[in-house]
DNA sequence: CGCTAAAATGATACAGTATATCATTGCCAG
DNA sequence: CTGGCAATGATATACTGTATCATTTTAGCG
């Protein structure tokens, strides 16, 4: 686990490589994503950043801030669960990780994300499928239910 | 395509088979489904029953509808979409169907749904990436945001 | 430096999605 | 025919997301 100022260094440096900034704002945003490891829903956001910088923000700026984090592919947003995570990837040096389909591992119990990367074959069978249903795949991105290691041990 | 009081028949018969039962009202729901062949969100579907049956439902009412006919599997939800599709295998004879894990391709822009059958082997390399990573797949549905072929001509 | 245009943020209101809670009605087994 | 359970009604409210217009901050430029 790389520690968590590095990593918001690390987001800044990436921003200001292609002329977007960073601000205070965004970026107590993305360190509450990081902080938490988990995927948090836009009012829930709003909680931790009051939290953490007694900050007050309002919905619609909140939803400013992630809509920038994940056009910047900072974090992305789970369409599944109607939250949003910090992407997995953004310490790592170039973008390769940026064009692949990312998959991403749901706890239903307690929101932690696993984001793993799918193997390139088995997306070109799923968009294969899609094609051959006369379908054009618009955001290739698969979102899975699931229950974590740690949350299944205290279910049993 | 099935006519679709033969599939309200069948989908009776269905719930009599273990004892539950498709009321009016619920029947009425599954009938919007099945007519409109798209997605739909609970209140567009207490427009469409007041429209073709003068029967207002409140919201409560029609997501405890929704709730019976997706644990009847006649109706799936769409958490991508927040939508619900009738199930395209109503009239199939046997649960088979029931077992797999479906693929759903929604067209972004007209809510046009298709349910098409996963690979077996494609499903096992998916829940493979998902043990390896230690998570117990809950629901195994996977939904895709697309465009059908029809808007993607009158996009162009 | 001071001006200006664009980017970022603030503030208010509201639309759309979903659930909690308690009351009432209808059905059927004994 | 009645007691209990399934189904539905009714009201209120919580959660998710967007529209709109105002204000502040920033970067570039003469």
């Amino acid at each position: 686990m790389q520690d968590i100022s590095e990593t918001l260094q690390q987001a800044e440096a990436n921003c200001d490589a292609h002329g977007s900034r960073l601000t205070t704002k965004r970026k107590r945003v993305l360190a509450c994503l990081l902080e938490s490891g988990r995927a948090q829903s836009a009012y829930d956001l709003i909680d931790s950043v009051k939290q953490s910088y007694g900050d007050h923000m309002q919905p619609t700026t909140m939803y400013r801030m992630l809509d920038f984090l994940v056009s910047e592919n900072l974090a992305h947003k789970l369409h599944l669960a109607n939250k949003y995570v910090a992407c997995s990837h953004i310490t790592c040096d170039t973008c390769e990780h940026s064009h692949e389909v990312p998959q991403f591992l749901i706890c239903n119990a307690c929101n932690r994300v696993d984001e793993i990367r799918i193997d390139s074959e088995l997306i070109r069978q799923l968009t294969n499928n899609v094609s051959q249903a006369g379908y054009t795949l618009m955001s290739p991105q698969v979102e899975l239910h699931c229950l974590c290691g740690d949350c299944a041990a205290k279910a049993a």
